[in-house]
DNA sequence: TTAAAGTCAATAGA
DNA sequence: TCTATTGACTTTAA
């Protein structure tokens, strides 16, 4: 990012004018893929910023990202969300249209988003272009003359298609057809997904419970094991740290959300809410926040946790019998010898399901819970340290940032709101609405930052075995 | 080099 | 048709 030369007040004031701007153009996109561009961080050329700014271009998005206060990231989707909902706009129009992002992007991030001082600024990028759509007073009209040319489009293409009915336009459909039509031709071009079989995901949770980082060993093991790709397995453990880790996130936003209790909820958030809540898991076993209304560990129960909790050697579960089973018959994974999979530490608990032995595995863990959570307790400090003028963002922050902070100290550095400067960015940024106020669930939190604590020893035992001189932050 | 962060895009389910 | 999930890939950061 460019770093600016301007003093932190003058940036408050031009970020002010830019983006309290009303937004005379927008030259839509032709595309909403304009990923690839690439930018360089320091480029001044506006026009590598394809995408709709809502505001005057001045400033590319990069630029505007990082002179950007501190923003309420979970405020902001949820105003996100309801402006669409209410107006019946799909995640896929807005995200292609006004953030660059595919469908599935939008709405990962819509659910789940991270709090802002953990974000990259490439990750707060689509946030502040949320913010600014949504500062944005005809953010929604533009929206829908946005879908009304699209579907004036799709309605003339399906039209001459029709009357032209050789040529279904466009090249790619070719491809396609021909892929449907001759299985032969080009060998696959696209590698079918892998799709793991739910016991592979309870053997690879489990796997992580026991080490959230494996060893190149332990994941060829369980790659064999599992009878799937060591890259498979790797990806797998990627994708679930990162995973587990936003879970964590969204979770100490809505413990501290609804902490202070803020009964101004709208529906709609609070639908939303309740919607992604009662999902449970969002990245698959991850669990979003375990049960909506505090149920304690019933089969939706948090399974992070009680894939802790299973991972202690508890009594065999029955849904993971069940799995097992499947897999058993599933899988023509010829196992290995019924010995410990891992090479895990003394203990080596860890087993895949395996043909040979059936029998629920003795699982490890359970301690965890009882870990005290200074898991991501780190940040809190140093994000504070970050806040700058240029914060106080948001009434609704505002408001709650006192509580917010002593109560949950690490989700994200809140920014007391009080200068002038403040104040007007409050404007700029604020949201109106109060947190949603959510039952707490303690335990399940408590349960994921002791997995994270579990993570992070891990992370220290790798360095200590490296013989790293550290000093420890947590 | 490795892990994290950020996305894509295929899919499933509503 | 829309949203959510998730394996894989790309980029970024350490």
């Amino acid at each position: 990012a460019p770093e600016s030369p301007m003093s932190s007040s003058e940036s408050v004031k031009s970020l002010t004018e830019l983006v309290q701007q009303p937004c005379p153009t927008i030259e839509m996109s032709k595309d909403g893929k304009s990923q690839e561009s690439s930018e360089p961080p320091a480029s001044e050329s506006q026009s590598t910023t394809p995408l709709p700014l809502s505001g005057h271009s001045a400033l590319s998005i990069q630029e505007l990202v990082a002179m950007s206060p501190e923003l309420d990231t979970y405020g902001i989707t949820k105003r996100v969300k309801e402006v669409l909902t209410d107006n019946n706009l799909g995640q896929r129009l807005f995200g292609e249209t006004i953030l660059g992002l595919t469908q599935g992007s939008v709405s990962d991030l819509l659910a789940r988003p991270k709090p802002w001082h953990k974000l990259s600024l490439k990750g707060r990028e689509p946030f502040v272009r949320m913010q600014l759509w949504l500062n944005d007073p005809n953010n929604v009209e533009k929206l829908m003359d946005m879908k009304r040319m699209e579907k004036k489009a799709y309605m003339k293409r399906r039209h001459s298609s029709v009357s032209d009915s050789q040529s279904c336009e466009s090249s790619s459909a070719g491809i396609d057809y021909s892929q449907g039509a001759s299985p032969q031709p080009q060998h696959q071009l696209k590698k079918p997904r892998v799709v793991l079989a739910p016991e592979e995901k309870e053997a690879l949770k489990r796997a992580y419970q026991q080490k959230p980082y494996p060893s190149p060993k332990t994941i060829e093991e369980l790659a064999t094991q599992l009878n799937l790709k060591t890259s498979t397995v790797i990806n797998w453990f990627h994708n679930y740290r990162s995973r587990i880790r936003r879970e964590l996130f969204i979770e100490e936003i809505q413990a501290g959300s609804q902490s202070q209790a803020g009964s101004s909820d709208s529906p709609s958030a609070r639908s939303s809410r309740a919607a992604h809540g009662s999902e449970g898991d969002s990245c698959d076993g991850v669990d979003a926040e375990g049960p909506p209304e505090g149920k304690p560990s019933g089969p939706e129960a948090d399974e992070l946790s009680s894939a802790a909790a299973k991972s202690q050697g508890g009594p065999a579960e029955p849904a993971f019998e069940a799995g097992e089973e499947a897999l058993r018959g599933a899988r023509p994974s010829e196992r290995a010898e019924p010995e410990s999979l891992e090479d895990t530490d003394d203990e080596g608990r860890l087993r895949a399901p395996r043909q040979s032995s059936p029998p629920a595995p003795p699982r490890p863990g359970d301690a965890l819970e009882t870990l005290p959570n200074s898991a991501t307790e780190g940040d809190a400090s140093t994000s504070a340290a970050s806040t700058s003028v240029l914060t106080g963002e948001s009434s609704y922050k505002s408001k709650e940032s006192s509580e917010k902070i002593s109560s949950v100290p690490s989700t994200s550095s809140t920014p007391a709101a009080g200068s002038q400067k403040a104040n007007s960015l409050q404007s700029l940024f604020g949201f109106s609405e109060a947190a949603s106020s959510r039952n707490t669930r303690d335990s399940s939190l408590r349960k994921k930052k002791a997995a994270n604590l579990n993570n992070i020893i891990h992370r220290l035992e790798k360095a200590a075995s490296r013989e790293e001189a550290v000093e420890w932050e947590f």
